[in-house]
RNA sequence: GCGGGUGUGGUGAAAUUGGUAGACACGCUAGAUUUAGGAUCUAGUGCUUCACGGCGUGGGGGUUCGAGUCCCUUCACCCGCACCA
């Protein structure tokens, strides 16, 4: 019986699907082991050959974790909200539902082919109302929470309320809204319902708020900061400009530094928390309040650098703060009007582009030194960010470059506050240990000490204090758009209003079209039953909205990181109708033990995912505030494209090795046309693409060779390799070994099918082990010595490699070993059966056949993982390299029992090392025991 | 500009603690063999030299008996953030 994957893939696929081998139990005696993928977004294009990269690593975790006697949960699912089957819907009218629905069908044929051990009975999909009523209900835990900065921690809404009746919010001190007015209990009991609704909206960890947003108009919809990159829209990348908009937010600012300082004890790679703390941005430095000449109002602003304040000669206020209105004079106010509107139409983008200009305006408003009382003149300028601090600088030439490059523009003065530094030609932006002079108390102090000083002063006068700053946004949280989570709130008036939770799922209405209403409202708008009757606790339809007891809906939904927040919590009891986790399954479970997934989370969904996991354990519903143990970023499969080449105005095309010196254009052609020798097709790419059919191909040696390059594959570049196809020639066995062969995991790589042969070969020889002409080999005679030997360096090497994720050096020590093996002669079940098991995470079908065929009658699945045994690697004698001044001559054999002293007079007297000494006596003689003698001449 | 990462044959790469650099595989060269199978087997394959030898891990320098590995310096490429006060 030969090697026939294709008989044995689909036999034992359809084993493990009926027997569901890979079933976990919840509470078991066995010690856990979670092991996660980044659930996909299935798309229409179906997987290439990258997708399934990280989950066939993270499958041989699972399944080395299985045969080590670890209870595996290892759940697959479809995170099945998103733009694109929106964007379909809008063009066809297909209700995204199906379109979804047809995507994930395709994506689950392709994962099966590859012969994932997957639990498909946990199987989640984010779009699915059993799931999502799950994320409306984390929606309203964080609607009824506030971060008390006391307790450091989230904290229901209600005690927040009760402290309010008591005491007021003076000696309250939550993470809220610069805006939060100060109230006693007397006033606050004054209050009016809405009033106090509208107070607490300033602290819940989910609100409702004016805010400046991204938004995009191409997409409909606003954006947050992560989905934004270099000033465009990340998916479609469409333009993106400033709006202010009443949207629903989420605290995330709250968690800003238990986020940061999460990291500290994850094991994820550094260059990911990297990512994060970047993102995160934390600053310490400190708030100084500016009094305003003539105005009641003080300035805040903030700054790393308070030591430097007497070299403040301007303050520079962002052209959106709130105080330009009340502050400018009326002599600058045409000029400031006329900037501000100048700079308000500006897209992110276009402000960018100007980054290099300097612009600005003055107010005609002073400012006050906290210290010496000098005015200072307050200006507005474009390189001061809303968004960042308190959105006012005060600016320091002497010390910044960017105030310094303002100042000489607009011939504002200069005070060098540096002894010994020479500032003609730009700031001194070191925090070096240069002492500060026409700094009052702070001369002769250099950065450190003064730092302490200033701020001890500030705070004294009551002029600022030591602050800390985080460039970490709240993320908003509407989107304007069909196909996501609706948001379980209703309005009376201007308050919003949480559908109670017993009355989940609030399931997206029916529309007509998935387009914004003619008014401009989002999608939803467009739904006839979508209307809250209070009485009755169900959606009706909006005509009835003029009743007493019906309010109108919310009508954005959720942004899609919502329902990936928390899908790692709902594998653990996916069918629970009553809990979003029975708490008995999260304190067997916990956390993800190994999460796979790409590094372009890391801003994103990785971000969102821990803040909601701290604040379900805050509020006492997760175990752990951290959901990921240990994280591993795949690399990107590369494509490798195929070019031809056009002579430029003729329907000649070049083959590549004739192209020198011609003018021609590249132009793709798909990579499946070509064979592994780079020859082209010509029958085939003719029927392929019409633009061929009159093409005249010049050919060298009889064939055309097409050009290589390596890109992202993308089915407009014609370089996607499918992994059916992979599967139909070689295999779903070989497949997985070859993109675990390719390279290291974490890094990017190009696809080359032609490599796969070897892989391939290698499981044929392996196969020729145990079944070779005509005839099955394996005896149970007991094994050589050396066959042993080479057994138990490979359970040696394997799992050391697995257990430092080195799986592409695995594949290469299985070759090792059978190379030996075959040389050895070796069939005896004693060495294969135990190679079978350690083959089996990365090579499944092929071991399970195998398993089955020398007598065993059940999976290979559990079987216990093979002991190591170092009794069969002892050696009596080992090779030597005798080295010569660190030049290696020749070899020694010597006794392993040997002492350094024996050792050192063997190789003394040793023929050769006479020669090589030519009578000379060593200096010295190096011996690394088992490694290498060297010899110091 | 700031932060992180990577540089090793024609190619993908290996070298876990400083100890025979290039394992393993692709490709290539030569040969054998056949039941023509996406065959198999044998030998060779870093550069250079007829050879002995010499040179080789982006470049330069250093520590060491010995450096791909440690230190300094420099270059190239990739990724993230970027007028962040």
């Amino acid at each position: 019986m030969n090697y026939d994957f294709r008989e044995i893939e689909k036999k034992w696929q359809n084993y493990w699907a009926t027997q569901k081998t890979f079933k976990a139990k919840n509470l078991d005696d066995r010690p856990k082991y979670y092991v996660l993928d980044m659930f996909p977004y299935p798309s229409g294009a179906g997987l290439h050959v990258g997708h399934p990269l990280g989950y066939i690593a993270s499958d041989i975790i699972a399944r080395y974790k299985r045969h080590k006697g670890f209870n595996v949960l290892h759940p697959q699912g479809y995170d099945s909200f998103g733009l694109p089957a929106e964007q379909y819907a809008i063009q066809t009218g297909q209700h995204p539902a199906k379109t979804t629905s047809a995507n994930i069908n395709r994506y689950r044929e392709q994962l099966d082919r590859i012969g994932f051990s997957f639990d498909w009975d946990r199987e989640v999909r984010t779009s699915d109302p059993d799931y999502y009523r799950w994320t409306q209900w984390i929606f309203l835990k964080l609607f009824h929470a506030y971060y008390d900065l006391d307790l450091d921690k989230a904290v229901p809404i209600a005690d927040l309320v009760h402290r309010f009746e008591l005491e007021g919010n003076t000696k309250v001190r939550g993470h809220c809204d610069k805006n939060t007015p100060e109230f006693d209990a007397a006033a606050w009991n004054a209050y009016d319902t809405d009033q106090k609704q509208k107070i607490l909206l300033f602290y819940r960890l989910t609100y409702l708020s004016d805010t400046e947003v991204n938004w995009c108009p191409a997409l409909g919809t606003v954006l947050a900061n992560d989905e934004i990159v270099n000033g465009v829209s990340e998916r479609g990348g469409h333009p993106v400009t400033k709006k202010k908009m009443r949207q629903w937010s989420m605290r995330i600012g709250a968690y800003a530094n238990r986020l940061l300082e999460g990291l500290e004890n994850l094991d994820w790679s550094e260059a990911l928390k990297e990512i994060q703390r970047n993102w995160i941005g934390k600053s310490l430095g400190a708030s100084i309040y500016f009094e305003i000449q003539n105005h009641k109002e003080k300035l805040e602003v903030f700054t790393t650098r308070p030591d430097t304040i007497f070299g403040v000669t301007y303050m520079t206020l962002a052209p959106e703060h709130d105080l330009v209105d009340q502050i400018t004079s009326s002599e600058q106010r045409e000029a400031v009007n006329n900037y501000i509107q100048a700079v308000e139409g500006k897209s992110d983008r276009a402000r960018q582009a100007d980054m290099k200009s300097i612009s600005g305006v003055f107010t005609g408003a002073y400012a006050l030194h906290p210290f010496t009382g000098a005015t200072i003149p307050i200006w507005i300028g474009e390189y001061v960010l809303a968004s960042y601090g308190t959105g006012a600088v005060m600016a320091v030439p002497c010390g910044d470059q960017r105030d310094f490059d303002f100042a000489n523009h607009f011939d504002l003065p200069i005070i060098n506050i540096f002894e010994g530094i020479d500032i003609a030609e730009g700031a001194y932006t070191e925090k070096a240990n240069v002492p500060l002079m026409n700094s009052g108390f702070l001369d002769g102090l250099a950065y450190a000490s003064a730092l302490e000083k200033v701020i001890s002063e500030l705070e004294s006068k009551n002029h600022g204090k030591g602050a800390v700053n985080f460039r970490l946004r709240d993320a908003i949280f509407s989107r304007q758009r069909y196909w996501g989570e609706p948001i379980p709130m209703y309005f009376k008036g201007e308050i919003p209003i949480p559908i109670k939770e017993q009355n989940l799922p609030l399931t997206l209405p029916e529309v007509e079209k998935y387009l914004p209403t003619s008014d401009g409202k989002p999608p939803l708008g467009n739904a006839k039953n979508w209307a809250w009757d209070e009485i009755n606790e169900e959606v009706v339809s909006v005509d009835r909205i003029d009743h007493k007891s019906v309010f109108p809906l919310e009508l954005n939904t959720m942004p899609g990181w919502a329902g990936s927040s928390w899908y790692f919590n709902r594998y653990m009891d996916p069918d629970n109708n009553n809990e979003w986790v029975d708490p008995k399954a999260l304190s067997y479970w916990k956390e993800v033990d190994f999460y796979m997934g790409g590094s372009e989370h890391a801003t994103g969904h990785l971000l969102y995912s821990r803040f909601w996991q701290k604040v379900l354990y805050d509020l006492g519903y997760a175990q752990k505030d951290e959901f990921a143990q240990k994280l591993v970023n795949q690399g990107m499969i590369l494509g490798n494209s195929a070019f031809v080449y056009r002579k430029n105005g003729t329907q000649q095309f070049l083959s590549k090795g004739l192209i020198k010196g011609q003018e021609v254009t590249p132009i793709h052609v798909d990579v499946a046309l070509v064979n592994t020798q780079d020859e082209l097709d010509l029958e085939a790419v003719k029927k392929w693409h019409r633009d061929f059919q009159q093409a005249e191909f010049v050919l060298e040696d009889g064939k055309y060779m097409v050009g290589r390059e390596v890109e992202k594959m993308s089915k407009s570049k014609y370089n996607v390799v499918n992994p059916d196809e992979i599967c139909d020639a070689y295999g779903a066995d070989t497949l997985r070994m070859y993109e675990m062969f390719l390279g290291p995991i974490e890094q990017d790589k190009p696809w080359n099918t032609a490599g796969i042969s070897g892989v391939h070969n290698f499981l044929k020889k392996f196969w020729r082990l145990f079944y070779d002409q005509d005839q099955w080999r394996i005896t149970a005679e007991k094994p050589e010595a050396e066959s042993l030997k080479i057994l138990h360096q490979t359970i040696k090497k394997i799992t050391d490699d697995i257990e430092r994720l080195s799986l592409n050096t695995c594949i290469s020590t299985f070759m090792i070993c059978i190379n030996e093996l075959t040389a050895l002669n070796c069939h005896s079940r004693q060495v294969l059966e135990p190679l079978l098991i350690l083959l089996s995470p990365f090579a499944p079908h092929f071991s399970e056949e195998l398993w089955q065929q020398l007598g065993h009658s059940d999976s290979i699945t559990l079987e216990p993982y093979p002991l190591f045994d170092p009794s069969h690697l002892i050696e009596k004698t080992k090779e030597y390299p005798v080295s010569f001044n660190g030049k290696m001559r020749f070899t020694l054999k010597l006794s392993l029992d040997m002492g350094i002293d024996e050792i050192q007079e063997a190789v003394m007297k040793d023929q050769r090392t006479q020669d090589q000494m030519n009578g000379a006596q060593p200096k010295k003689i190096i011996v690394v025991p088992a490694k290498i003698i060297n010899i110091v001449v």
